[in-house]
DNA sequence: TTTGTTTCCAACCAATCGGTTGGATATACT
DNA sequence: AGTATATCCAACCGATTGGTTGGAAACAAA
């Protein structure tokens, strides 16, 4: 039946998209992502096919394990207003701890990459998409609560705050001073609370 | 005195602007810059000097003429709730509009090169600043007329703004159903609407 | 027209790109 | 143990990368 694999797919995986996380698609090179993956090129190719096929796998990953991770608690289906602003904490932290500035592997894939390749396009536009459904899920259930006024538009609010989210991972990439995100996460906290009265 | 330029610098580079814009800075190649400034390589690198400095000659004139231009109204010292209203609008036009999918090239730059060169890190941060301080101002003189209750944070509000507004860059770029945008805009207005009662 | 300077162009440079291949090595099944 | 099959590695592929160079052509000042 042939040699097993010396190297576990998920793991050398992650160690890809670490890579390409911080450096980006077109920076990083197939030898590099080899090297980095603690694998052979040819392994790579013959696991993932191409530096695209790689990436995409990349990005599933990225969606899997660390978006799923950070919307685990607005993913429950009694999410609500106690989730969304927790979210908004979990951003301000972020932004403040070391490694902010890879900033979001999506929000780096639809700059640099939805514009020349369909499916990192696709893939960014069902991101924000994603995004956007669970907050609007958790806007809903805090109306249904009385949290939330009942001539407030969940959808808009929620596509604000997919916005806000986006925003927020770009200042972390693009290095800008912790202090903004804090503040901006503070005025849409506000804003939020002030649906309700 | 010998011969003179056959090619008028700000025109170029203006050329090369778009070209970094849609493709972002790994994808373009010097020789197709080239090509398409319709000028030699030899020229380029002459007037340019090198990639990465025709590259910083092009943020700087981004930001000269594209973000000058769309950011006028709110730079004036007057400027208020209005102009930031008509800002939100300025995005939901060019966001349903073709070529909205450039997005915008310091935000680009931002995710793209921010994290691997200083120089345009510190571009993106100053970009962020900039922004911040114009809606600054515009939310203290709404203050100021009474549009905006005193104990608002013109502050937090500016940075909150400002993520937003990355947001919509994003979303172009990613391709994003436009409608997302329009629905963000609305729920924004709302918001700043809000803050007066 | 001469002179001196500069632009322009194509051809070229080493280095690296994404991707392939041949052969040595390791392992699961018989 | 034998064998079939797979992994692994380094060396290699043509193409392209950012950047350079030598010489012909063009032009401003004399």
């Amino acid at each position: 039946m042939g040699r097993s694999k010396t190297y576990d797919r998920d793991t050398v995986l992650r160690k890809a998209m670490a890579l390409f996380w911080t450096q980006g698609y077109s920076a990083t090179s197939t030898k590099a992502l080899a090297a980095h993956m603690g694998i052979n090129v040819y392994s790579l190719f013959a696991e993932f096919e191409s530096k695209q096929g790689l990436y995409e796998a990349a990005l599933t990953l990225y969606r899997r394990e660390v978006v799923a991770s950070i919307f685990a608690a607005l993913d429950r289906a009694d999410a609500g207003l106690e989730e969304i602003l927790d979210l908004l904490q979990f951003f301000v932290e972020r932004a403040c701890a070391p490694g902010a500035n890879r900033g979001c592997l999506a929000t780096n894939a639809a700059c640099e990459r939805a514009a020349a390749d369909p499916a990192s396009q696709a893939y960014c536009a069902e991101h924000v998409e994603r995004i956007e459904t669970l907050l609007r899920k958790a806007l809903v259930n805090a109306q249904a609560r009385g949290q939330v006024r009942p001539d407030v538009s969940c959808v808009d609010q929620a596509r604000l705050l997919a916005m806000v989210v986006l925003g927020f991972t770009v200042s972390m990439r693009a290095g800008v001073d912790g202090e903004r995100v804090v503040g901006a996460a503070r005025a849409a906290r506000g804003d939020l609370l002030r649906l309700r009265t």
